[in-house]
DNA sequence: TAATTATTGCGACTTAGTTGCAATAATAAG
DNA sequence: CTTATTATTGCAACTAAGTCGCAATAATTA
């Protein structure tokens, strides 16, 4: 099964690489103003992930968000860095610290996914 | 607003104390074999995460996950461990490892929510 | 230019979780 | 023990996120 290029993916792209942040669908949709249909956006980030261009986080608010691969599309591929998601503003983004995880005898391990939550340092002093 | 001991309650914390794991609320409903509403449960979770004798997960695969706090209630109350999740068996353990995270400056964590998933050792060489 | 098939839009559907409301039952007051 | 107060429960309806089947559209390949 090849891939082909359209305007749809190329749009969806260009949100993801312009917000240097992992988004949600939502966010991609209100940036598309309505143009394209909620199931395609989905389909679309559901294969950039299978192709390994961008990688998807859930938060701790059940949703999904979505961030382009950066120094990992050549590299292991394992995302093991946190994002942190502000309950205030909503944005979540890429934490740089790597996270170093011991696993019990025999597990392995598929997909990694850490968020923390709380009040970004905008939200912390702006909001109150 | 005070708390009342009922029946219901007793028996979902009974089965968050006999499974020494986190447990979605379809695994207490299952287990109290129907005789509780699935709105009652989720109330009843939420009510003990509130009073923090519980706390909740979100799994990568975006449902709640619920565990007895253990070695936390007299202390600082914050959940910085990871939780592992197994693809193929479901289930849900709380590693023993704490996280230390460095949150960008003026931020403020409120939430700790790291999963891991992936197969477990009995699953890694059942299953396979 | 035509044929192949990935992609899209639409609508219907699923699943997790929440909420309003009336009925029930723990607890406190008398 | 009896009554009053109100936390809790069950039910049904609802929301929101995400998926899926199918026919129509449009990249790509021949």
């Amino acid at each position: 099964m090849s891939v082909r290029q359209t305007k749809t993916k190329s749009l969806i792209l260009e949100s993801l690489q312009k917000s240097k942040q992992a988004i949600s669908h939502e966010t991609i949709q209100h940036e598309l103003e309505g143009h394209v249909d909620r199931a395609t956006i989905y389909r679309v980030l559901n294969r950039f992930c299978e192709e390994g261009i961008v990688h998807r986080v859930v938060g701790d608010d059940g949703k999904q968000y979505f961030a382009i691969c950066l120094n990992c599309a050549e590299q292991h591929h394992q995302h093991n860095h946190f994002h942190f998601r502000c309950i205030s503003c909503g944005k979540v983004e890429c934490l740089q610290q790597e996270i170093a995880l011991n696993l019990p005898k025999g597990y392995k391990a598929q997909n990694f996914n850490g968020v923390v939550s709380g009040y970004c340092d905008l939200c912390t002093r702006t909001d109150k």
